[in-house]
DNA sequence: GGCTATTTGCTCGTATGCAAGTAAAGTGAC
DNA sequence: GTCACTTTACTTGCATACGAGCAAATAGCC
């Protein structure tokens, strides 16, 4: 085991995980928006109207990261910031219309991309392939 | 199939990679150095006083992201930029006595972390597993 | 009601990661 | 030998990713 840097498991995640970026980057940059973002929409689509830190827990990034990300999706339009008459000290992360369609669009082409990016992969191998990479999110 | 954002592939990917770069870090901080660099590292314990170019290919970052990693590996004294006597372009990546002594302890805390990280995993999950991960690395 | 602890979203600093472009050096066709 | 092409490492610009720390607002305890 180990014999070389190639088997360490963290290269071989952060690898895996790279090309995914890369693919699903390649699928949805038409529509200008990086792969993280197109993530953030996918999760705002299921979810509108939701504070940032409802929103950073569900897409997993930290308040630090998420603030970055939110402010390009509102430069591009697809975003707003609306106070919370709640809690003035929240916000909630509101699609436009604009951001609506572009939504639609990214859960569209997730279906087809999830299914192409895994197409030499069967169902029994995937669905233990992607428990596996829960389980490892999770506590590893 | 992919009846919420969290079930993405992309996502998932994402999602555990983080979670191993996380463990991983955790392990080695104490030698100062982060998860990236720690497999730099490693890399050049595997073979040693290479061209940036090579090390480039088989650490599989671009040139940009590794200049500065090598930057940061050699103002901690772990690694020295030598001139290739055979190519006057080209610089030969050399670790240092110090660099020498920190890649083989993160060598050694490879081991045991792979082991640590994959541990609720069976010999035959884990086999799949590795296997899926390279096969979806190369092209997707 | 008033004080303290927590929550919320932000900024700053550091470290990847990649696209695009550059200067210097090497290679090859003629 | 000369000129075009390539290779090498570097730089710049942008987008994540996270730790640490901040001010404003809220919640909880007395």
């Amino acid at each position: 085991m180990l014999k070389k840097p190639e088997d360490c498991i963290f290269f071989q995640l952060a690898k895996a995980a790279q090309a995914g970026v890369r693919y699903w980057t390649s699928r949805i940059a038409h529509l200008n928006v990086t792969a993280v973002q197109g993530l953030v929409l996918a999760f705002l689509a299921d979810e509108d109207r939701v504070t940032s830190a409802r929103l950073g827990q569900r897409v997993q990034l930290d308040s630090a990261t998420l603030t970055g990300i939110l402010d390009r999706l509102e430069r591009l339009g697809f975003v707003e910031r609306r106070k919370n008459p709640h809690d003035r000290r929240s916000i909630l992360i509101c699609l436009t219309d604009e951001g609506k369609r572009v939504a639609r669009e990214i859960l569209r082409i997730s279906r087809e991309a999830n299914a192409s990016f895994l197409k030499e992969i069967s169902q029994e191998e995937e669905a233990l392939f992607r428990s596996l990479l829960v389980r490892l999110a999770q506590g590893g």
